[in-house]
DNA sequence: ACTAATAGGGACGGCGCTGTCACTTACAGT
DNA sequence: ACTGTAAGTGACAGCGCCGTCCCTATTAGT
């Protein structure tokens, strides 16, 4: 789970080194040796005492003090408005949802704090659609078909496309071609995308 | 997050078919239509009061009983060997600790369920040392270097070696290769490896 | 009848990771 | 002097993903 974070910041900012802690003591050292430019962190993940909403705003005060420079994101499941307001006084510059971090989502959230200052993202009130993710398929695949499957309503092929194609930073055109591709190892395989 | 312990299972189980659900809602709606082999959960995220034990074990309960005939793996960030108990009463064929997943260990807790019929695997209580990943390293040399840095304790480098050939299934010597060139990597680009 | 969108594929260059094999150098103990 | 262990490199085949370009049908709207 760490190193899927890991791996969104190392996406978002290329040639970076990032260090990471299992729990905040680790963190705390790592602090007190290096001059860190953002820290990520999840402060439902500590363990002291999952639940404690002081012990939340007290992980991330804590870290604030020790190291104001940098920028502060917070990531963590157990997401709430409240909370990220807290967070937002503290200096935290973003307050992400698990739940509403997607694939590759991380420039879009640096993005936004570099022109608002502050970036949050809620788990969406309505309930995702459930995915399905196929082994035969690549990383844009099953990207592209998720999400075609999450948008059946009304909006054009041809819109999917592009959007995608914005958010990928490719051609509208090899996004379709994925889809298809995509829906072809479905078929071959005996899983027809209208499953689900 | 639910990506990553997608391609965790995808790992363990080459062409297999994941169905993925971002809240407990979701996922009965699932479980309603297919006839899952496995179910993987994660207790804390649906969101019903994260810091709820009885709301926990209700989740687990209410997948057992919907679903009783596949294997249960809950996946949890905030783990208690209690908890792991009490779960494994229910039905629940593993306990993994977040904390205590590393990349492509799904397959050796799937093998020791099908020995032992149970799994449990809490966070190490002496705590993990740090990790560093740069950008630069491929997945492989970002393992092996973790594991090499993590291995401090006296044990030949040829050991460690044979370790990773085996928990890798390649070549010692590859291993060592890996380790190499992740350490040659840093080195050119100013980051010594005995940074922390 | 013409046009646009949707659908299904074939082929290809580039690129990076994976897993090996092989070669050189240095330092240690015996 | 000899041997085992370690470190540091070079080269390479295989493979799959990525992103394109191009080519066909079919269907619907005008």
């Amino acid at each position: 789970m760490r190193l899927a974070l890991v791996q969104e910041v190392q996406t978002a900012i290329p040639d970076c080194v990032v260090h990471a802690a299992s729990n905040l003591e680790t963190a705390v050292d790592l602090i007190a040796k290096i001059a860190f430019e953002m820290i990520v962190v999840d402060p439902g993940l500590p363990g002291h005492e999952p639940g404690s909403a002081k012990d939340r705003l007290k992980v991330i005060a804590t870290l604030q003090e020790l190291c104001p420079t940098a920028i502060h994101i917070v990531v963590t499941s157990a997401d709430s408005q409240k909370e990220g307001e807290e967070f937002r006084k503290l200096g935290v510059a973003a307050y992400i949802s698990k739940n509403h971090l997607r694939p590759r989502s991380m420039g879009a959230i640096l993005d936004e704090i570099a022109e608002n200052g502050f970036s949050i993202g809620l788990v969406h009130p309505l309930g995702m659609k459930s995915e399905i993710y196929h082994a035969a398929l690549s990383g844009r695949e099953q990207e592209v078909l998720a999400s075609m499957l999450q948008t059946p309503s009304g909006i054009s092929r041809r819109q999917v496309y592009e959007q995608l194609a914005e958010r990928m930073n490719i051609d509208p055109a090899s996004a379709e071609r994925y889809y298809k591709r995509a829906k072809a190892k479905l078929l071959k395989y005996g899983h027809p995308p209208t499953a689900i």
